[in-house]
DNA sequence: TGTACATCAGTGAACGCGCGTTCACTGATGTAC
DNA sequence: TGTACATCAGTGAACGCGCGTTCACTGATGTAC
């Protein structure tokens, strides 16, 4: 049997997470455990010195993945053109790539309309990610106040993500594609003053 | 045994279809065939007699939804003040009342992430379903060309879901009503020339 | 008009499978003495 | 310094359950004659 190092436990728990993350991304709660663990070269009777249940395994990778998700989001603002933030960030979330890399994109459009079936530690995690992504965002949009600022963020996000899950819904190509240019035509010309 | 009449076996399809088309959208398609025909007080052997398979029935049920749907924004429009169509479409779907039925709502705001992840048969529902609601509503909306209208209801249609699903996702209620009145009041502005 | 028969919607047991979770076990580690 | 022991990450078999699907069967029907 392989040797364990002091830090081991705390490696393995990351990298069960960061695979969950993405996994969950790319199919759903349907993920299976023993699947995850294998994958990881591990057995699935492991994973419960690691997590109470699959449940807490979500809620770990659910906010993993917003962290992700937020540090983009950061990145796309810092490296924009000043005046042009919330157009960088519309265009690094509605486009071809993003669409296709479900597994690595924004856990929102992911898991949306199913995470409302899901107890409410698990979707408390979609609270913290529209609670945290507001700041960053919220001086760059329109709006007399900050409150309304903020409200403009979820808008956004929230509207952004519904358009890039239905872009990846679509059986038919020129419709993703319609779909992705219209929505990113139309949050630019709601929120960023030319 | 129960007496079978010539239009029985269509009457219990419907049946069938009816009582899925909700489940579906409330719970998604984890929805089970043996609990959804005890539902409707028969027994599960008796569901193959009606269809292939749980995915044909998905189809058939996410049709049927999506036909209801089209029909109540038909009416909203109808409904609606000269000028205010628009809005009056807007406002009938971003609102609490939407919010908790996902049952009888839209079939996008309940299944749009989820729906990537099924057969093609499955997903071809949400082409037909953005081709369909492109007329009724285009007239209505903002753009030079129809293609560029109907471009616009997609955009509209697809972050609306995206807003009312987050709505629902949220645990905190007073962020569910932040988000639907922020995605209300950003869809408006985009879409209504006042 | 009456009788034998094919049809077929619905029944309920069974099958095969995958899943989340549990549990007795293994064996390398750090620690107590 | 050396030895006995508790710890605990990971193993792999097992459990219980629910699910989609299949199948032999039932019995009221319409039809053939």
């Amino acid at each position: 049997m392989m040797r364990y190092s002091a830090e081991h436990k705390e490696e393995t728990h990351e990298r069960i997470v960061r695979a969950a993350s993405r996994r969950f991304r790319r199919s759903g709660a349907s993920v299976g455990i023993a699947d995850l663990m294998k994958a990881l070269k591990l057995t699935h009777g492991g994973f419960y010195r690691h997590f109470r249940s699959k449940d807490q395994l979500m809620a770990e990778a659910l906010a993993k993945a917003f962290e992700e998700s937020r540090a983009m989001m950061r990145k796309a603002i810092e490296s924009a053109p000043p005046g042009q933030e919330v157009r960088t960030v519309i265009g690094g979330y509605l486009n071809e790539k993003h669409c296709v890399d479900a597994a690595g994109g924004c856990p929102i459009a992911a898991l949306v309309s199913e995470i409302a079936r899901h107890p409410r530690a698990v979707r408390k995690a979609f609270d913290q990610a529209l609670m945290r992504n507001a700041p960053p965002l919220a001086p760059y949009m329109p709006g007399a106040t900050e409150a309304e600022r903020r409200g403009n963020v979820a808008a956004l996000m929230s509207g952004m993500a519904g358009s890039l899950a239905m872009a990846r819904a679509v059986a038919d190509e020129g419709l993703r594609t319609t779909i992705l240019e219209s929505a990113r035509r139309m949050f630019i010309a709601a929120f960023c003053s030319t």
